[in-house]
RNA sequence: GGGCGCGUAGCUCAGCGGGAGAGCUCUCGCCUUACAAGCGAGCGGUCGCAGGUUCGAUCCCUGCCGCGCCCA
């Protein structure tokens, strides 16, 4: 009979490959991961999920890591994290549609193939067929085509996604590894064009002509979401304009955009500014004429509280010249140098002194100059402010004023953000309180998504420009691909109608030169994943998808862009539960980061500890928050995962390995017997609750617990029994059977490792594919307490013994037990059991005040 | 400055209205025929501080202090 995740194998005696000598963790890793893929044991039964209901399937869209990039300790934590999910969901008989992908557009991917090869895109180049990179990569990186480098970026890409697979496998990823996606695939370029057109279709996207946050390093545009805030030193700048009535003296972070200034302004309520309002001052140097302007926004108690507005020195400046209706005076290019033409109105002199330099060398130059004229009251004053850089940028951000590609996301319609926000509320998020990161976000939107990046490696746009005689883009009419055709690369693929002649003539075309932002491609996971584009029937199947794991510092950017697109295109969430992992983080608490030289390499860990180990380690970071990194917790996990082997051989061994699971509980007649296993029901109840709330770390905990006191307590207490040959020892053997067969389920989504090899020994199939416990495929009506106590007065035996330095396996004369009436029978239940657990030659059960004691006189130890 | 989270044993963390807990570390023992990569026992905390609610507060409320993350 085929697997099949409906009716996962029942337990099967007889089925064993026998329990070894001397379990071992090592090599499990090797002789599972090969096993697994060859009996495709995590395969997604398509036909079978088809035709079922969807509340049996459970679907992830797992994060597509940038396999250029490398990983750390912290992403074998998360990705464990959605493996223990996957797997529980497995366990309980769902379809899980676990698929992988591989996001390699962009920045990453550029730096490591120029790095890598020695090369560097230049787009105005040719395609060369015959190019190979060059054997060892020179200093000097070599211009070649666009193509040329794409094809490059495919070939590197492809062979670090290999590796990546390698340490998935590795790392134990119950992941469908024949579902796997790039997001650089030809299927993807075509579904995120697919997609764009349809949001442009529809008025979701648009293209615009507006102020951008611009870095001159990258010479790209930057979103709202890719910003970060970073304490610059800066110092204030106390410069006179002359005003009708005298001077009046501004202070500036940037003095060097005096040309661009185009107004001043002060708060409405400011009296000393209220005079001026309405009339005009005359910048200093230039001597242009501009308006002294009221709004909001200026800051009364902010330098003299009145400042200059230029083209474009801040957001603020933005917002002014949007709200005000104040012309325009750019003066810095887009490689971050003055330009070289003054702006209209703002004379030669001495505008050409600045033109060409950086925005550093031209304040220098501007301060002198001021210096010169008396404009400037007195010396600069020192301050710190922070400053807009791009995230992975190092210098400031340049305001400039560029056509750019832009997706509606309620920054600039409320309707919309109130929807979205809506949006947010259907997704359950765990942990709870990650979703007012999702609030904050939308709320405190103040523009669209800006999606066009200046860069080559990426999802192109899929649009023409027609020229006009005189060469000029007429962009009020983009030439749009046909659906049939994409993906598209427009700068080699021609629009119809044209052929590649009229590239760049005039009367012919031109192609959009940009490429889509990271997130507005892999905003569409989901729908590449399931095939939205592909595989339709899937699609309808499998999505909404049931889950999104991911960290919770792209909540701002991958989550909420994910949302946008769904909403657009579906009316629906992308998935209907966000799980947030927490970082793993170094001894001091900083987040763990190659870039901050604090990541710790994962092959060197799962080496030394193990595989389930380090994913019994992960399992202790609860969902959503921070954990640090502790070797010493590994050596736990390494311990459990041994115990496991262990005890597993052990209880085989005694005759459980012969127990016919199916009729075990109708030979379990000993009230200590049926008492462990009233205690594992609860423990089951409460571990299933637990994963169904994706509370692993909760689940494994009572798990461990019970675990731990089984093999101490319980198993030393039957093991004599065990191994006589009367119904006492049958009914031991089947509790230890059963014992065995629910403790290996629990633990399997943790240590899936040691947990397969054991249920091998004795049954058949994986465990993988077995049955989540239920507490029903145990006895019912046992008493927890009958262990329980037990336990505790064995333990007063082992503390007499421990006290008196004897070994455990020291005689017991007599034991006398003193308990609560309550407890005495539970006592006399296990009476047989306990005295030759604590080789007790006369034990005593009596009935009195307090809680449990013990007196122990150890037996004389006859002389040697 | 705003939002969110967190301050409990040396470390990592549970507990969240009536007994202060686990694992690791540490100490002392034990070669016990599953496991010495083991087992047993033990030491260790005025639950960040100050108020309040309550018969009763680690737990609820308020305010501080400290740490972290996100956003301005």
């Amino acid at each position: 009979m085929a697997p099949d995740i409906a009716t996962p194998d029942t337990p099967a005696p007889g089925a064993t490959v026998g329990v070894p000598e001397k379990p071992s963790i090592d090599g499990l890793e090797e002789k599972w991961v090969e096993r697994w893929s060859a009996e495709d044991t995590y395969g997604f039964d398509r036909a079978a999920a088809l035709t079922g209901p969807r509340e049996q399937i459970w679907s992830i869209d797992t994060p597509p890591p940038t396999a250029s990039g490398s990983l750390h300790v912290g992403h074998v934590f998360s990705y464990t994290h959605t493996d223990f999910v996957a797997r529980y969901q497995r366990m309980r008989g769902k379809h899980v549609f676990y698929p992988m992908g591989w996001d390699d557009n962009g920045l990453p991917t550029e730096r490591r193939v120029q790095n890598y090869y020695g090369v560097r895109c230049d787009p105005s180049l040719p395609y060369d067929p015959s190019f190979e990179p060059p054997a060892t990569p020179d200093k000097n990186q070599l211009p070649i085509s666009r193509r040329n480098f794409v094809e490059l970026c495919m070939q590197l890409t492809e062979e670090d996604e290999a590796e990546f697979e390698k340490l998935w496998r590795r790392v134990g990823l119950s992941v469908d590894w024949s579902n796997v996606y790039r997001t650089i695939s030809e299927s993807s370029r075509a579904t995120a064009q697919r997609m764009f057109l349809q949001n442009l279709a529809r008025g979701e996207a648009y293209a615009q002509e507006a102020p951008t946050l611009w870095d001159v390093t990258f010479r790209t545009a930057v979103a709202q979401a890719e910003l970060e805030d970073r304490e610059r030193p800066g110092a204030y700048h106390r410069i006179s304009f002359s005003g009708p009535d005298g001077p009046v003296f501004i202070e500036t972070t940037r003095p060097e955009l005096l040309p661009a200034c185009v107004a001043l302004v002060a708060h409405p309520d400011d009296e000393r500014y209220r005079p001026l309002f309405g009339k005009t001052v005359r910048t200093p140097l230039f001597d242009v004429e501009v308006p002294v302007v009221a709004h909001r926004l200026a800051e009364p108690d902010k330098g003299s509280g009145i400042a200059m507005i230029c083209t474009f020195g801040d957001l603020n400046d933005v917002t002014w010249w949007r709200e005000l209706q104040l012309p325009t005076r750019a003066i810095v290019g887009w490689d971050g140098r003055i330009l070289a033409d003054p702006p209209p109105g703002v004379p030669a002199q001495p505008y050409d002194e600045l033109a060409g330099k950086t925005v550093f060398s031209a304040q220098q130059r501007i301060v002198e100059l001021l210096k010169e004229s008396g404009d400037l009251d007195g010396e600069p004053k020192p301050i710190t402010h922070p400053v807009k850089f791009f995230e992975k940028g190092e210098r400031p951000l340049e305001i400039v004023t560029t056509r750019q590609w832009y997706i509606r996301n309620g920054g600039r319609d409320a309707d919309l953000r109130d929807a979205l926000v809506a949006r947010g509320k259907e997704i359950q998020w765990v942990p709870e309180h990650m979703r007012h990161r999702y609030d904050n976000w939308v709320e405190g939107l103040n523009g669209d998504w800006l999606i066009s990046r200046q860069r080559f490696f990426g999802v192109p746009f899929p649009v023409w420009y027609r020229l006009d005689d005189a060469g000029e883009p007429i962009h009020d009419e983009p030439i749009l691909a046909p659906e049939a055709s994409l993906p598209v690369d427009p700068s080699s693929d021609v629009p119809p109608g044209f052929d590649e002649s009229q590239r760049g003539e005039p009367g012919g075309f031109i192609a959009d030169p940009d490429v889509m932002d990271t997130w507005a491609t892999s905003s569409l996971s989901p729908q590449v994943a399931s095939g939205w584009d592909t595989d339709p029937e899937l699609f309808a199947a499998v999505f909404p998808m049931d889950q999104r794991p991911q960290a919770h510092d792209i909540i701002r950017t991958w989550l909420f862009s994910t949302v946008v697109r769904a909403h657009f295109e579906h009316g629906t969430v992308p998935w209907t539960h966000a799980t947030i992992s927490g970082f793993v983080v170094d001894p001091d608490r900083k987040k763990m980061s190659k870039s901050k030289g604090n990541a710790t390499t994962p092959i060197d860990v799962l080496e030394r500890y193990g595989t389930d180990a380090v994913r019994w380690r992960a399992a202790g970071a609860r969902p959503g928050a921070d954990s640090p990194f502790d070797e010493a917790q590994m050596k736990v996990g390494r311990r459990l995962a041994m115990k496991i082997l262990n005890v597993g051989k052990f209880v085989l061994g005694l005759g459980a390995e012969n127990v016919d699971l199916a009729s075990a509980a109708d030979r379990i007649t000993e009230p200590i017997d049926r008492g462990l296993l009233a205690a594992l029901a609860k423990v089951v109840d409460e571990a299933t609750a637990a994963m169904e709330a994706f509370n692993y770390t909760r689940a494994l905990e009572v798990a461990e617990t019970f675990f731990w006191s089984f093999c101490d307590d319980y198993v030393e207490l039957v093991k004599s029994r065990a191994y006589r040959s009367d119904s006492g020892a049958e009914s031991a053997q089947a509790t230890l059977a059963l014992a065995l067969s629910v403790q290996l389920r629990l633990f399997a989504p943790v240590l899936p490792f040691v947990t397969e090899e054991v249920w091998s020994w004795w049954q058949s199939g994986s465990v993988h594919r077995a049955l989540w416990p239920a507490a029903t495929e145990l006895p019912t009506g046992g008493d927890p307490a009958v262990v329980a106590v037990t336990a505790e007065a064995l333990a007063g035996v082992r503390k007499a013994k421990s006290d008196a330095k004897v070994s455990m396996r020291a005689d017991v004369e007599t034991a006398t037990v003193i308990a609560p009436e309550a407890q005495v029978a539970a006592l006399e239940a296990a009476r047989s059991d306990l005295t030759d657990a604590g080789r007790i030659a006369d034990l005593s059960v009596l009935a009195g005040e307090g809680p449990l004691t013990v007196q122990v006189v150890l037996a004389p130890v006859p002389d040697a």
